[in-house]
DNA sequence: ATCAAAAATTGACCACGGTCAATAATAAAT
DNA sequence: ATTTATTATTGACCGTGGTCAATTTTTGAT
């Protein structure tokens, strides 16, 4: 019943997976242009969709790779204790997200799993951040009349707000950091 | 040295966009080809791009206006006071957002300004929004450690993720209203 | 080793958004 | 009314993502 997977399947997926970060490496992931690929990876432009549904398909692989990274690496940093040091720990993972208008918005359009069945890589890299944070927020020093997971929702929901507004020319008189501080105290520390 | 705008172009612009209403009447915005429209309209499908930059360029106009009138009829209902009040009078608003998966992801893409001396129809809308909402916040009863401007921008936050969740199945067992209930009473009324 | 079934690959082909040099229609000047 | 300059329209053409019937390769059974 369980189809096999034979060897040489494995072998032109790399390929193609190889012949991508080179193209990327070369002119951004916007540039990225599938006959380059298939090119590059010295295949038919057919099988290229018999490996991967559509292009997009491959941008959240390739995407969802660095970005699972950049996670790993805040998750490997000490716990931040506050506002500012949650930020500071989260820079690569927003500098990343924001490193080129056609990757923020595929993340964006990508950070929701369409089924349970299916998550892709961005949506899963999305309810990693969030766990991430909600460990964070239950030992650090912020309100606590909202459990760890609402906080960490809300951290989220900001982050993605200041990387919005860093692309709006109408808001773009403050820097990313300085406006989600701004929003992460009002948020995490309010005042009575 | 200003360029004269001859009567037929209005008259064919009209057409554009009346067949364009007519052909998402039909099937939806994301069914929208041009093909289809600029044959609808009679004309050829040059004209269509010698009257908008590209195809989202029109989208932005169609999906402005609808949004523009939901938004006016919100400014005409009373003020809420209370985070249940206000997430009854911005339903429409939202409901429309959320009306199509492209239309979400449309709007959320053009929500910024790429620059100052072009706010294209949807920027302008956020911008709406974003007064509407500030203006209510300055009566209503809300925590007042903070602007009603950053009131406001964290209730368009909010919303943004609220809209995103919805279509997430990693979240999907709260409804959209009930998700931004616990927000909006999380960021506009904390309790000390 | 041979063969049948399953899996992978191919490339011609299609769909659709977008371009642009050529042409037609309009407005302004005389 | 004619001419000229400006503006609008046309449609053949292109770029790029994606499809699929036909072909080749691999696997496993005998």
């Amino acid at each position: 019943m369980q189809k096999t997977i034979q060897k040489r399947t494995l072998k032109t997926r790399a390929k193609l997976i190889a012949a991508s970060e080179e193209v990327i490496a070369k002119g951004g992931y916007e540039a990225l242009r599938v006959e380059d690929v298939v090119q590059a990876a010295g295949v038919a432009k057919g099988t290229f969709f018999a490996h991967f549904r559509d292009k997009d398909a491959l941008m959240e692989i390739l995407i969802g790779e660095t970005l699972d990274a950049c996670l790993t690496q805040a998750e490997g940093s000490d716990a931040p204790q506050t506002v500012r040091e949650l930020i500071a720990t989260l820079e690569p993972v927003h500098q990343f997200m924001t490193s080129e208008r056609y990757v923020f918005d595929l993340i964006i359009r990508y950070s929701g799993a369409a089924a349970i069945a299916e998550i892709g890589p961005i949506a899963h890299c999305f309810e990693r951040y969030f766990r991430i944070v909600e460990g964070w927020m239950a030992t650090a020093n912020m309100r606590q009349d909202i459990t760890p997971e609402l906080l960490a929702e809300g951290v989220q929901a900001f982050a993605i707000q200041s990387m919005s507004l860093k692309y709006c020319a109408l808001h773009g008189a403050q820097s990313f950091s300085d406006r989600l501080e701004v929003y992460l105290n009002a948020w995490l520390t309010p005042a009575a």
